[in-house]
DNA sequence: GATACCAGTTACAAAATGGATACTATACAT
DNA sequence: ATGTATAGTATCCATTTTGTAACTGGTATC
């Protein structure tokens, strides 16, 4: 249950799971993931950060002129399937048993 | 995606998830639960209300003096063992990794 | 020089979340 | 009448989260 609490700390929130989904489709630059996901430049910052800080994403600048940064997920974040795949499954099933009342 | 951003308003926050482990192993009160959990009584009503709103727990007036209330899982609860699952093994995972670099 | 695209940052504000404390109302026991 | 237990609600406040808009600094293009 403390277990829980940790997984919702580090993936928990608006963003960072729509993130890491993204993500898994391939690297992003800042201002696509911007544009893509509707987020923000600060709010989009934060969230990379801390998803940084957690080891699940990397950060790398690309010596392009001008400067692009590329965003990727790493092979650890691979560990968070089986909690992606759960909530994306009961999800999908919840809205259908909502609409189909 | 969006499937997966129902499943966190349905079961995100601070408190869902830890409400609804403790009355997968029983039925309990409404003071037992504030008491078990440290949750205040304004919160957890809020909490319980929406958890009942959701069908996943029930909420069921004693004829006893003084009137009780008991909340307890619903059949539709189980539905979310996957996800409880999941969860509760990456934050285990994740704290171990953490611990043991 | 003006414009535009890149990756952010800064300052400000709104909204959601969580909590502390005290209170209501009922009923029973002493 | 006082105290205790029940299930909340009311009021106020602190923190966290999320968002808006403007801006920096760099480079390239027109």
């Amino acid at each position: 249950m403390l277990a829980i609490r940790d997984t919702l700390d580090v993936v928990g929130g608006k963003w960072k799971l729509v993130l890491i989904t993204v993500l898994r489709n391939g690297k992003r630059r800042f201002r696509e993931l911007s544009r893509e996901t509707g987020i923000t430049p600060r709010v989009l910052s934060k969230e990379l950060q801390e998803l940084e800080m957690n080891g699940l994403i990397t950060r790398t600048v690309c010596d392009t002129r001008p400067v692009t940064v590329e965003y990727a997920v790493t092979p650890y974040s691979e560990t968070l399937t089986d909690v992606l795949e759960a909530m994306y499954k009961w999800g999908h099933q919840h809205r259908e048993k909502i609409l189909g009342s």
